[in-house]
DNA sequence: GCCTCGCTGTGTATCGATACACAAGTAGAG
DNA sequence: CTCTACTTGTGTATCGATACACAGCGAGGC
């Protein structure tokens, strides 16, 4: 607004607003860092001088550099970029994330992964002060880049290991809970699950398959499945578990559709999450078949679609899990248990609602 | 991972490679910068040394401060932080946002806002080469706060002023195409639409009514609604506002409710978006209103609630508008003109479907 | 009247990396 | 054999700000 014409774009310096309020740098340094430090006196000349010269504040990278923050939390997600805001759960998440870094008035960065190596180059030259990684698979290289940068980090839902404490729910014990209900009384239940692995492949496979799954999220998942189809007394031949390569509603039912309509069609759907569980409702009524009698299907999430579709789904709160890995990934203290509750809410398109509507779980 | 023991969480730095790989800093910071200016053999010195140091690269701050850039576009949103994550609409915008980014290498900062004084603070320090500022009201103070920092800033779909370009569309000759539509045959037009100012009040306004609106949005859908209607022959003070503090569907149902509950009900409803529009088509089914007959309602934005639903909306891509706003933010040429392509998705909640079904827009 | 304390302003020494210019060594042209 | 051109390694001088220690000064306690 005020630069003074001659250097157009060039940003003021300190020294040379400190030079134009008769000052010493040091105190122009304390009016923006600790204002109760100078006088009432001398920090109006150096306002006055800052807003002469068009001095927008401290050089951000000075700064961080000379006090060792950055003033920012980074987030990385497994997938490009863009997943974050095309994925509703992990806009959720986000949205935690994003409150805490409001409240603490840091940044939130979003380091760009593309699956090229270079990912990360990207997250070695971020600058921030921790890191909350998006769950991903177990081989995923940026991990190793994040504690390369030795910052603190946490990783939401897993992998476990590599020192990075990981908070989330008991994937295993929920999915276990929810499965008793979705397969009640079935005699053919299907899992509709996410990848295995980033190759994103599409399968489908049967209980009894040893698999290698680097996605633990799909691991724990498909074991509570199992756990819950076995210990009913059943063979886990019978489980199958349908991968779709993408977390979408059309990759459901298109999956759904095509065994539905083959021979052995399944006569119970669990599915990992809400959009998957939607698009089985879809193939379902395509296939004009009755919800839940024929077929009952549960999600996972309880997204806001879940209400109005009756959808028997698991419940989390994904926001409050983004609100404390970014506490967690701040250094700060956080009272939460890094296992997070969930609870079984069963609504219409499941045989035999719990009686309660709820089950819960915690650790 | 091979940090060595003594100092456990202290990040080594060029000289300390350099030391170790028997080289000079500069041939270190050669091999993270400029591969190819240095032998293959003392390429490979430096990555053992650095290997064995755990050295995860350049310190990012300093990097920074040499070399005059952040490695980071900054996006401002008017709102809280969590809005961006809550609003489908925003998150589209910012799916564009990231997928440039994504392909320039670069990061996304999120400026967190708050409402209050400090987030001119926030801005001037956050770390980033350019900024990206959400639609917001012309008298938001972190406009100034982003013209001064110097850096090259877009404003998306307004205000205008202040020396940013703005990229969008032109909302008014949207509305006026949509609010043909919308009000073909109307007696009783009724607009629900955003709020007028950040103080977001409830109001319901008639057309004739001067009123001071600092939403840049909300004005120019406003006055394109109104030339609709008055452009058909009509009295402009038949023409009511009804201003829904949030952009909520159950808002939108709400209000809608009311007035069509109320004397002197609406029989024709353009919302400013598709979410209040499906809360007005809510509280037609609650009121037993046949739709588009007893009452038409069209929408803005055509999100994927829209189509499932029948919803007449107004179509524009915010992905490509973020896309836009980010490559002119980073300073990177492009082609595409500020203001953005739109056209009209007539469907069935309206009375008259245009033709074709579609009218379109650009300038 | 002296001494201690609190308030303010100012030098100094970095924070960690890179642009630039220069030097040394090597190779090819004539 | 000399000269130019290219490759590759190395000092030097910052980029802009802040932690820290210290100095000057008026006020208050005894």
């Amino acid at each position: 607004m005020n630069r003074p014409a001659g250097n157009p774009k060039q940003r003021p310096t300190m020294r040379q607003v400190a030079l134009a309020a008769g000052v010493s740098p040091m105190t122009v340094s304390y009016v923006y860092s600790q204002p109760e430090r100078v006088s009432a006196e001398a920090a109006a000349k150096v306002r006055a001088a800052a807003l002469e010269l068009g001095y927008p504040g401290p050089h951000p990278a000075a700064r961080s550099l000379r006090r060792g923050r950055a003033g920012s939390l980074g987030v990385v997600l497994g997938e490009r970029l863009s997943y974050a805001f095309d994925d509703p759960q992990a806009a959720r998440f986000l949205a935690g994330v994003s409150d805490v870094c409001a409240a603490e008035g840091v940044g939130l960065t979003l380091v760009p992964i593309t699956g090229a190596p270079s990912d990360a180059q990207r997250v070695a030259q971020a600058a921030v002060d921790g890191f909350v990684v998006w769950t991903t698979s177990d081989d995923d290289p940026v991990l190793d880049a994040v504690t390369d940068t030795g910052l603190p980090a946490v990783v939401h839902a897993g992998p476990h290991g590599r020192g990075m404490p990981v908070i989330g729910i008991d994937d295993r014990a929920a999915a276990a809970a929810i499965g008793q209900v979705a397969f009640a009384g079935a005699r053919r239940p299907l899992v509709l699950g996410f990848p295995l692995d980033r190759s994103r492949t599409r399968h489908l496979l049967t209980g009894d398959e040893p698999v290698g799954m680097k996605f633990p999220v799909t691991r724990h998942r498909w074991e509570g499945f199992r756990d819950a189809w076995t210990h009913a007394g059943h063979p886990a031949a019978d489980l199958r578990l349908a991968v779709c390569p993408v977390n979408h509603i059309t990759e459901g039912e298109t999956f759904a559709s095509e065994l539905l309509e083959g021979t052995d069609p399944p006569d119970a759907i669990a599915a990992m999450s809400d959009e998957l569980a939607l698009g089985a409702l879809r193939a379902a009524a395509r296939a004009g078949l009755r919800v839940p009698d024929d077929l009952a299907v549960t999600g996972w999430d309880d997204s806001d679609t879940a209400a109005p579709a009756g959808l028997t789904t698991l419940a989390q709160s994904l926001r409050d899990q983004g609100a404390h890995c970014a506490r967690a990934a701040l250094g700060r203290p956080t009272r939460a248990a890094a296992r997070h509750e969930w609870h079984v809410v069963a609504r219409t398109t499941t045989r035999r609602p719990n009686t309660t509507g709820v089950t819960d779980g915690a650790a």
